[in-house]
DNA sequence: TTCCAGGCTATGT
DNA sequence: ACATAGCATGGA
C-alpha cells in the first residue's frame, strides 16, 4: 500500500486497507492502549508508536518508523489477499466489515506470553495483564519495553497471579524457563510442522494457541486458529459440528495459503454480532 | 446464580 | 487415541 516514510512518522492517506481499530481490536494483539476514537498507543518489544487519524489520514508517530512499516505489514498487498479468500458470501461480508485489518508482525516472545494468557480468558483482561508484565521491562522514559527473557525470570508465580493471570500463572513461569533451552531466532527457520510440534511442548500451549503463535509470531499465514468464535463461524458456513482438529483442517483446506487472513476477518466479524 | 471468555493440563478409559 | 473435570477471574 502507499505510505510516506519520514524520520519520525509514517503517513497513510489511502485508508481502504488500514483501519487502526480493526487492526488492534481483531484479537491478534494485546499490547496496545486506546486513547480515544482512532487514537491508539502501540507497544512492540522496545518500540512505541502513536497511531492517530488526522483529517482522514493516519499519522503513525514513532522514533523507529522502519520497524513499524514491517510491524503494520505495509508492503503487503491486501487487495490480492481479499480477492483470494473471498470464497463465499459469508466471508465477503466479513472482509467488507473488517476491511482495514492487517496481520501484524509482532515480536515472538510477546505473542507466546500473550496467547498463553489468552486461553479461556477475555481480551480486556489479557490486555491488562500484558500491560502489567510490560512494567517489568526497561523503562524507556514515557513507556516500558517488553521485558527480555532474562527479566521475565524475575517474575514469580504469585506476581503473575497478582497481575490477573489466574491459573495460567504457573504456565507462564514454566514456559519462561523452557525457552532458555532454545535459541528463539533459530526457530524461524523451522518448517511449520516442526515448529508446531515444538510449540505444543511448551506449558500452556495447546493446538489453538500454537496456531496463534504460528500465525502471529511466525507469520505462517496458512494456519487457522479455531476458538469459540470460529466454532460458530464454522457452523454458519458448513452447518455441522466437528472437533476443533477437524475444523482446523477443513478451514485450511477451504481457504488455502491465505487462511490466516481469512481467519482474522471471520473472527472480527463474528465477534461483532453479540456486542 | 449461572454462563462465558481467542483452552489447556492432568487423569481417566 | 478420545472424553472430561478442574482450573482463576470478572463481567453480563
Amino acid at each position: 500500500m502507499k505510505y510516506t516514510l519520514e524520520s519520525d512518522k509514517i503517513l497513510i492517506e489511502d485508508t481502504k486497507d488500514f483501519d487502526i481499530m480493526h487492526i488492534l481490536e481483531c484479537g491478534q494483539v494485546f499490547t496496545y492502549k486506546k486513547n480515544g476514537e482512532y487514537d491508539y498507543d502501540v507497544y512492540s518489544l522496545d518500540n512505541f508508536a502513536n497511531v492517530k487519524l488526522v483529517d482522514g489520514k493516519y499519522v503513525i508517530s514513532t522514533q523507529n518508523p522502519k520497524y513499524f512499516v514491517t510491524y503494520f505489514d505495509l508492503d503487503t498487498d491486501y487487495d490480492a489477499i481479499k480477492k483470494d479468500v473471498a470464497k463465499n458470501d459469508y466471508i465477503k461480508k466479513a472482509v467488507e466489515f473488517g476491511h482495514g485489518i492487517r496481520i501484524l508482525h509482532q515480536s515472538l516472545l510477546e505473542v507466546i506470553i500473550g496467547f498463553i494468557i489468552s486461553s479461556n480468558n477475555n481480551i480486556s483482561r489479557i490486555t491488562k495483564t500484558m500491560q502489567k508484565i510490560r512494567e517489568y521491562g526497561e523503562n524507556k522514559g514515557s513507556y516500558f519495553a517488553f521485558p527480555t527473557l532474562e527479566r521475565l525470570h524475575d517474575i514469580t508465580v504469585q506476581d503473575f497471579v497478582n497481575m490477573g493471570a489466574g491459573y495460567r500463572a504457573p504456565y507462564l513461569y514454566k514456559v519462561i524457563r523452557q525457552l532458555d533451552d532454545i535459541e528463539l531466532e533459530k526457530t524461524f527457520s523451522y518448517d511449520t510442522k516442526t515448529l508446531k510440534t515444538w510449540l505444543l511442548s511448551l506449558m500452556g500451549v495447546g493446538p489453538k494457541v500454537a496456531d496463534c503463535i504460528l500465525l502471529f509470531g511466525y507469520y505462517r499465514c496458512d494456519c487457522f486458529p479455531v476458538d469459540t468464535w470460529i466454532e460458530k463461524v464454522y457452523f454458519d458456513i458448513f452447518k455441522t459440528k466437528q472437533s476443533r482438529e477437524k475444523m482446523t483442517i477443513d478451514l485450511v483446506n477451504y481457504f488455502g495459503k491465505n487462511a490466516g487472513y481469512a481467519q482474522q476477518y471471520l473472527f472480527f466479524y463474528r465477534r461483532s454480532f453479540v456486542k
